[in-house]
DNA sequence: ATGGATTTAAAACGGCGCGTATTGTTTTTC
DNA sequence: GAAAAACAATACGCGCCGTTTTAAATCCAT
């Protein structure tokens, strides 16, 4: 729910202390435009392309004027992040489950239902806006792509010292080899079953169980 | 060497008939307007990115209208695609190799080397001009993405017939799980070590051999 | 040669969205 | 009530878009 704004000002932690928001002058931002710029932004989105998106019309739309949204994101990329990654469907929580594998299972399903239809082919435009905007890559990894990938890391760590996998695997390697066979299909524009999730684990897994 | 021009009547083979070419009337096509297009593409794409790059300064820099461009190619990503596929480190040559696995090594390592430096960065701008435009998608995959796709396919089929590897595998599927990762990678702006392949293969092999 | 067909470079067109600057108002703290 | 900051609205120059028009160039068939 926080704000992706990539802003020096509020990623800089020195201005962020507890009580120093009571401290400053001036009118202070106004969370009703925030939230009519991401809602705008969001709508927006369900009719055209990332690309095809102007600062200009969501400004008009949301009743804003232009230079607001100058003001709190820095690109078009962080705009669309922050109305897409707050959205309730874009929790990542950690499942509960019994085996390290199923484990891994319900991750990738969770990712690959989610990515089906409007949501992935935002992301995959997305991960086509960050080619060009270096801020925006770290924004991506950080409240998109690590926590993905780091909770994969985990449960095959799990699995490993839990001795349901093999304890000789390189970690690292085998969540690319989980992750990258949906980012490959999500980019190319190729088709992702719903028995994928299965299809992924079905080749990968039994090459590092014990 | 051939044209990726995807205008109708350079793909529909009708015309293309052998000896139909000589009985055209009118002023030919000029080869040296092609040939300077692509040129001025291909330098000027050292030096930006393909967003920022612009059919009006490639018009300008290879001395040429801009109606020429249009009047061949259908889009900005099929003008850059003819430019990069076309260059001479983009042939797809398969390798002899006495073991399927050592092909699939080899095949990987060619394409991750290919993908290391500035062709890495364009042909993820590539993927990512794509993301909108239909026409282009198809044209990514007819001349990059399919040719590398199917000779993996065609050695993992190789080593299920010959005994080296299971002969219950999915394919299709370990062939997303040998090229996604490195998708994935590219797409993400991660590095690929030299040792890339080997960690792949290393990964995923094991599990398919018999 | 002559006329018909096609491509070519060049120039001009209206339009859109960029990122910035300016203005005057509103909302807060001191 | 004064200073500070954010706000909506508006205007600006600029670059590139995709299209159209023009006149020259280059081929073919007769």
């Amino acid at each position: 729910m926080e704000n992706l704004a990539t802003k020096s000002e509020d990623i800089d932690d020195t201005s962020t202390n507890d009580n120093d928001r009571e401290f400053k002058k001036g009118r202070p931002r106004s969370d009703s435009s925030k939230r009519a710029i991401l809602d705008a932004t969001r709508r927006l989105l369900n009719h055209t392309t990332i690309d095809k998106l102007s600062i200009e019309a969501i400004a008009k739309k949301a009743g804003v004027g232009k230079t607001t949204i100058y003001r709190w994101w820095p690109s078009k990329a962080a705009v669309v992040m922050d109305a897409i990654f707050s959205q309730p469907g874009f929790q990542n929580i950690l499942p509960t489950s019994s085996t390290a594998a199923e484990g891994i299972y319900v991750q990738l399903d969770k990712i690959i239902t989610q990515l089906n239809g409007k949501n992935g082919r935002t992301v995959a435009q997305i991960i086509s806006a960050i080619q060009d905007d270096y801020e925006a890559v770290e924004n991506f990894h950080k409240h998109y792509m690590q926590a993905r990938c780091y909770q994969l890391a985990k449960l095959i760590d799990q699995g490993m010292k839990s001795g349901e996998f093999r304890d000789d695997i390189d970690i690292e390697t085998t969540v690319d080899t989980l992750i990258g066979p949906i980012v490959f299909r999500l980019m190319c524009g190729l088709v992702m079953t719903e028995d994928y999730a299965e299809k992924i684990t079905g080749a990968i897994l039994p090459g590092i169980q014990a």
